[in-house]
DNA sequence: CAATATTTTGCAACTATATTGCATTTTCCT
DNA sequence: AGGAAAATGCAATATAGTTGCAAAATATTG
């Protein structure tokens, strides 16, 4: 496990934002570095009690927030209705995510860029795009198709 | 109020449905048939109320699954963790939904096509397309310009 | 039209995610 | 090291949605 690097990446990026590095903000951070998908916050706490480190339902819900507000994690809504978190670490851009719909997942998809034509009514204030692909996951669809 | 129109088309979408063209089932249809963007359950509750009409939670619940399930409405995933109905008079289609920031309804955007360019990495089995525009709706956007 | 079967509804209790207020602890700065 | 400000933990609470079961409504059959 890589968790040294990714406490290390943590700790470089929480120096730049507003406010206190603290060890849950660094525990936190680097366990969305190192994750391949959004996490929800429960997997969040699992991920932290397996590397010896456990905080408060109530301080993961205001670090994340934090982190979001910082602008080095981005929120993600999902069909279970729990948010899921992950890192930032370029600027933030337009990217996808991809809900895979067995393993309940989210993956970010960097590289997809949604050229969608806008020709959106009159009237109408774009802020923000945002593109949720639906269906199986590699790993998922493996199983899927035997 | 258009209410007994509504009514009437309900209950023409509810007869080819599988299942009990019920009083519950006619209200809560005509409401998503007369709404310009898609309800939560709370605020269909709230109109119904209005027109005099009450059912419980749980009743509201099942009947929008089942509408869902029966294809003749539609549910969407807003930022308030809250699941939103709409109408689906139409065949499904990948339609765009736009959620405005201030008022925090969600309409959809029947014309808007996805024109996206799909190069989906490798083993992602892809099954459906969500596209959701932020920002701000046409009346809230006249109010935010002043 | 009455009896019966099936579906739908209402109630109560429950689960899960997330939030708020406040006291305590930790961190940062000088 | 000391003190101000920020972060954390705990308890309580809000909100969305679900489940089980009994009662009511609707449809079906004799």
């Amino acid at each position: 496990m890589a968790t040294e690097l990714m406490a290390q990446e943590a700790r470089a990026l929480l120096q730049q934002a507003q406010g206190r590095v603290t060890p849950t903000r660094v525990e936190v951070l680097s366990i969305l570095l190192g994750a391949k998908a959004a996490l929800s916050h429960q997997e969040i706490e699992q991920l932290a009690v397996q590397q010896g480190y456990s905080f408060d339902r109530v301080t993961l819900y205001r670090t994340l927030d934090w982190l979001v507000e910082q602008g080095v994690a981005h929120k993600v809504n999902s069909a279970d209705r729990a948010w899921r978190y992950n890192a930032q670490t370029e600027t933030p851009h337009q990217h996808a995510h991809f809900h895979c719909r067995q393993c309940e997942q989210v993956f970010c998809l960097e590289q997809l860029q949604p050229a969608l034509l806008v020709s959106l009514p009159a009237g109408y204030a774009l802020e923000q795009v945002e593109l949720n692909l639906h269906g199986y996951c590699p790993a998922c669809s493996i199983k899927h198709a035997g």
